[in-house]
RNA sequence: GUCCCCGUAGCUCAGUGGACAGAGCAACCGCCUUCUAAGCGGUAGGUCGAAGGUUCGAACCCUUCCGGGGACGCCA
């Protein structure tokens, strides 16, 4: 990121940009070299120390410079260390920072000045809503495709990975300052459909399931559901029925999996059927701009696409030779539809059985002339269902599936999100079934909501006490308790920049529970609620208040309700 | 055979270039006359799959190997 675009909203943004001026007036004095022409330029990195003693926040500068300015690291850390401390000093109110140490074997460690911690408290308290939601340096109209199950069956628990993790997503890039559209692409048209429906009717009708059927309990629901009119026309003489009733049975399928989904607080803005990509001319116009560039050739009676001119390691089919389009091409002309509706970026949210048709996607983008940087796949590792430690294999053709209703019903939606939020994507998972419902009352969701539900319960009893939060914490914030609560609570909308960038939650919810464990420690060491001490408590009411908006804040970016009692 | 992901505490997983490697659960010992004990404090537990290499510094980057999963179609 170009730092002199970082908008300053975070104390970290705000203390890098102190270390570049003083990293800037050290140069002017003489203090250190100017940088060679044709030098990188020097990028200021901010972290959070390990141990508290090291301060607040701490940069490893002086030991990146050292090489380049051949100087010892300690000598160029004094150097800068002694420039933050003189702007500390001349100009407290301009600067976060109130003190600085230099460590072996070159940190410069910082720490904050109470005056701004007190400062983004009363910020939160003055507007809690936008709190943690962070301005992007480079806005971007982001796409964001997930879940894109075909209409034959329910979400199974195999598609709640995807659709939670692309939720949580969306949530995050929203807070990171960018917008964001829900997609769900799904094909109501092709063979599986056809398979439904004759399914549908076989079932209907009282004959026998045919071969490539589907076998779940869903289709004798959809049989018995089936209305009469589409039977009619079904069966009329000459009639397709595997098509007029898989139409039919497609429709009601999506109906169900929209309020699985609506169950799950997933909502999408856009559901794009492949089918329209044709009837809207966007494949054709695709491969037409293809040929147009020349990546397009013909061979055994099949269109290619010239992918290995990208790398690829082979040439993909856009055409059959039967003159049908491949599912790539679907792709392709998907491509073009969702750039031209504006978006500057194509997520797709994919299972790792995917991978192989990421390449050849990215490269037609380019080849058509897009960022091939734009499109970008996440591929999500499998979950692997066991019960009673044997794997449950999935498949809606055998009607052997676990439907992601009933694990809801089991684990419940919070316990589920926070489970798939708090895993890296590309991790696999075994989720074994029993364990989870036994696990449901252990998942470190309810740590978390139970430190809110702590808070709320705090805030009732001051206002029967007569007792209010005051706009600010002021000087009470000097205590130890207090202190270790604010430094966690100012440290939201960071970890909200740095999941944006990695486009990824883990972060969030390990933040949440560190805010958990510092608000329970808070809880034991300082009484809030002391009707002889008002002015203390109205102080200490205002900072377990910041936290209470930080904690419900928090679980709203991954989706999961913030309980007023537990 | 080629490509991708993963391998960290008994279990489930964080941490992906910085200062002695973390959390939850499980185990053990303590704490409710105190604003919610779904909580708090403490103890124990790790050759970060293995070996080389790069670096002032590697769980993290590179190479090789081992183990697990996935992909290699004119399927979707």
């Amino acid at each position: 990121m170009d730092p002199s675009q970082r908008p300053d909203t975070t104390l970290r943004g705000a203390a890098i940009q102190a270390i570049e001026r003083a990293l800037a007036a050290a140069t002017r004095s003489g203090s250190l070299p100017s940088p060679a022409e044709g030098d990188p330029p020097i990028l200021v990195e901010v972290q959070r120390p390990a141990k508290p003693e090291h301060g607040d926040l701490a940069t490893n500068l002086a030991l990146k410079l050292a090489r380049p300015y051949r100087r010892a690291p300690l000598e160029i850390a004094r150097a800068v260390a002694a420039e933050l401390s003189r702007e500390a000093a001349a100009n407290p109110s301009g600067t976060p920072i109130a003190s600085v140490d230099v460590a072996p074997p070159g940190f410069i460690n910082l720490r904050l000045s109470e005056d701004a911690l007190d400062g983004v408290l009363a910020g939160i308290l003055a507007e809690p809503a936008g709190w943690g939601r962070v301005a992007a340096a480079h806005p971007r109209r982001i796409n964001v495709e997930f879940v894109s199950a075909n209409p034959t069956g329910p979400l199974t628990i195999g598609n709640a990975r995807g659709a939670f993790v692309g939720d949580v997503l969306c949530r995050v890039l929203e807070a990171g300052g960018h917008s964001v559209a829900r997609e769900y692409y799904f094909n109501d048209s092709g063979a599986q459909i056809r398979n439904l429906g004759a399914t549908v009717f076989a079932i209907r009708t009282g004959r026998p399931i045919p071969e490539d059927g589907y076998h779940g309990d869903y289709t004798q629901a959809l049989a018995a559901e089936l209305p009469e009119s589409v039977l009619g026309e079904a069966a009329a003489p000459g009639a397709d029925a595997p098509a007029i009733v898989g139409r039919w049975a497609a429709g009601a399928v999506r109906t169900g999996i929209e309020a699985s989904l609506d169950h799950l607080g997933v909502h999408f803005d856009v559901w794009k059927s492949e089918g329209s990509l044709y009837t809207e001319g966007w494949v054709e116009r695709a491969i037409e701009r293809l040929r147009a560039g020349g990546h397009v050739y013909v061979e055994d009676g099949a269109t290619w696409f010239r992918s290995t001119a990208y790398g690829d390691d082979k040439d993909r089919v856009i055409l059959r030779s039967t003159g049908e389009p491949t599912y790539f091409a679907s792709d392709i002309g998907y491509v073009t539809e969702k750039f031209s509706r504006g978006f500057e970026e194509l997520i797709y949210i994919w299972g790792s059985d995917h991978h192989g048709t990421v390449a050849r996607v990215r490269n037609a983008a380019e080849a058509m002339g897009y960022d091939r940087e734009a499109v970008r796949m996440l591929l999500i590792a499998w979950v692997r269902f066991v019960l009673e430690g044997v794997e449950v294999s999935m498949s809606k053709r055998a009607g052997t599936f676990i439907t992601l209703d009933q694990l809801l019903d089991e684990v419940g939606v919070d316990a589920a999100r926070w489970f798939f939020a708090s895993r890296g994507p590309t991790s696999g998972i075994d989720f074994d079934i029993e364990l989870a419902k036994k696990q449901t009352s252990e998942n470190p969701v309810y740590y978390v909501q139970y430190a809110h539900a702590r808070i709320a319960s705090i805030l009732r009893r001051a206002g029967e006490a007569g007792l209010e939060p005051a706009a600010s914490v002021g000087s009470a914030i000097g205590g130890p308790a207090e202190g270790l609560l604010a430094r966690q609570i100012v440290r939201f909308p960071e970890v909200v920049e740095d999941a944006t960038a990695l486009e990824e939650a883990q972060g969030i919810t390990a933040f949440a529970t560190e805010l958990a464990t510092a608000f329970h420690a808070f809880y034991r060491d300082a009484k809030v609620i002391e009707p002889s001490e008002p002015d203390r408590s109205r102080a200490r009411l205002a900072l377990v208040a910041a936290a209470q908006h930080t904690l419900a804040n928090a679980l709203a970016l991954l989706g999961i309700s913030a309980p007023e009692s537990m």
